[in-house]
RNA sequence: GGCGCGGUACCCAAGUGGUAAGGGAGAGGUCUGCAAAACCUUUAUACGUGAGUUCGAUUCUCACCCGCGCCUCCA
């Protein structure tokens, strides 16, 4: 079965073709490196993620390209306000970025910056110019020409056909035709950074960088094309226009946006003071783990409301999973298969990969692989699970975990990582107890763990509970939780 | 105003023209030296409101109410 996937462009759900065989080339806008990423980016990225997993497991070869845009007016701005250079400004925020993506298992795409394509733009530009897309205004900036791009619209769904420009709108302070034409070059004003280039001297506008390097990296027509759903209008109606325009060409065929999310309820915002930075939350002493289930959980199309409690909820559901994967791995089982358990292992991968290929139902898939860990634990207690069965039970929740990745216990260096971090910017105060306490308990290393728990088990076998207790706390203010089974003592860090 | 999305139990969240997955939380129980984990039972006369189509609607249609997003550089 073929993934069904929502195309903004059609306003349907379409079963996802590739236009090379097997396949699939696409290309997701990324963050702009002025800041560091905040919660509802990063809801963005893992949707993008999950669909790149999701094609790659279903067999694709998947070309994942991603820009960074690291020039615009904001890190300009920024960047004169500092008194550093541009490279100097988005350069540490591109570290954070990608940091805080591989704290959340966000597979790499292949990156491309926006600076390093500057030459590239200008030329696309004259190009454009060429062909009567675009004009060069006075002071040396150079707008694209909407009124001779037919198909403009058709991504947002908006009509301009019948709209009519009032008195001239200057809203840039750079003059143009109409108001609902697009820079695609600006002219530097005294004092700001800008590029040498076949057209003069200046900057690119936002949406010429995402034009240019997709072609390059992907071909003038690709499969696919990626962002949260604020970009649909101006930033990727844009694209498509100067895109279009300049090859005669369909650009990409598929448009997949992923849906804001809201925090307690409310568009997220600086001034409601719900703004929060991945890093915010792991200061506070929230896992990563806990973060990218509770991101990934939903399906991508619904308005997910990002909670505290959800938050919590998250790490709950994560726990059990991973409880799961210990009782497989650390418990004795009986010589032998039973063909009820591969049967349920089959039927779960069936419809986890159904759920997936239905739009990226996350919600779906999540129902399948709790649905099989309830009854395997049932199994289990009943003697009825076999040792052979046990590698396809393992198998299923690995091919969930491709999707999800949040079985692997590595919370705990990400975490010291952030507090380290925190401590360098001078942020220490805002290391909470929670942080403090996860990081501490990584002190702890295995072997030393081990070793208190054979303590523990010498001390239960004399029947001093009191001893045992007080090891057993001991190890839980290291975050270290010991659960007694009938095949010996298991453990896990909290 | 234009375009679009959504309103399902205490919370999060699937889903179907024939009477509601899953997770969390709560309650009771089994197991355990005590815990933890796990398991069992339990928690929506009903899916925003009203009307229509239908043998039958939460699922289709219409209206209304509410929430949210985009409408020039915010993922």
């Amino acid at each position: 079965m073929a993934l069904n996937l929502y195309n903004t462009l059609s306003g349907r759900v379409e079963e996802f073709q590739p236009l090379k065989n097997n396949e699939v080339r696409m290309y997701a806008c990324g963050p702009t490196v002025y800041d560091y990423g905040h919660i509802g980016n990063f809801r963005t990225f893992v949707a993008i993620d999950i669909l790149h997993r999701h094609l790659q497991q279903s067999g694709y070869q998947v070309r994942h390209v991603m820009n960074i845009t690291d020039v615009d007016d904001k890190i300009i701005r920024n960047s004169a306000r500092d008194g550093v250079s541009v490279q100097e400004y988005t350069a540490k925020y591109e570290k954070a970025f990608l940091e805080d993506a591989a704290a959340l298992n966000i597979e790499r795409p292949i990156l491309v910056r926006a600076t390093e394509h500057i030459l590239e733009m200008a030329e696309f530009v004259a190009e454009l110019e060429r062909k009567g897309f675009a004009y060069r205004t006075d002071d040396g900036s150079y707008y694209f020409r909407i009124a001779n791009f037919p198909g403009y619209g058709k991504l947002s769904k908006k009509d301009f056909a019948g709209m009519q420009d009032g008195a001239r709108v200057d809203v840039d302070d750079y003059e143009k035709d109409s108001a609902r034409d697009f820079a695609l070059w600006k002219a530097p004003k005294p004092g700001e950074a800008f590029w040498e280039s076949s057209i003069g001297p200046g900057r690119p506008g936002w949406h010429i960088e995402c034009s240019v390097m997709s072609m390059a990296e992907l071909g003038e027509t690709f499969d696919l094309h990626a962002g949260g759903e604020d970009l649909i209008f101006p930033h990727h109606e844009n694209e498509i226009a100067q895109s279009e325009a300049k090859t005669g060409k369909p650009f990409a065929h598929f448009w997949f946006h992923a849906r804001f999310l809201l925090v307690e309820g409310e568009k997220m915002s600086k001034s409601l003071g719900n703004f929060y930075t991945l890093r915010d939350l792991v200061l506070m002493g929230h896992k990563p783990s806990s973060i990218r289930f509770l991101l990934a959980a939903a399906p991508y199309r619904h308005q997910l409301n990002f909670t505290f409690d959800g938050l919590q909820q998250a790490a709950a559901s994560v726990t059990r999973l991973r409880n799961f994967r210990l009782r497989l791995t650390s418990s004795q089982f009986a010589e032998g298969t039973n063909p009820d358990v591969s049967e349920l292992a089959a039927e779960t991968l069936k419809r986890l990969q159904a759920g997936l290929d239905d739009d990226l139902n996350t919600a779906q898939a999540q129902g399948a692989i709790f649905d099989m860990i309830r009854s395997v634990n049932a199994l289990i207690d009943a003697g009825q699970v076999l040792r052979d069965d046990v590698p396809a039970l393992l198998a299923t929740l690995e091919r969930f975990d491709r999707i999800f990745s949040v079985l692997s216990d590595d919370d705990l260096p990400k975490m010291r990582s952030i507090a380290e971090w925190a401590k360098a910017e001078g942020r220490e105060q805002e290391i909470s107890e929670a942080l403090a306490l996860a990081v501490a308990a990584n002190q702890l290393s295995d072997a030393e763990v081990e070793n208190k728990i054979a303590e523990m088990g010498a001390a239960r076998r004399a029947r001093n509970f009191a001893a045992s207790d007080a090891l057993r706390a001991q190890l839980a203010t290291a975050g270290v939780v010991i659960e007694n089974t009938k095949d010996g003592i298991r453990w896990r860090r909290k």
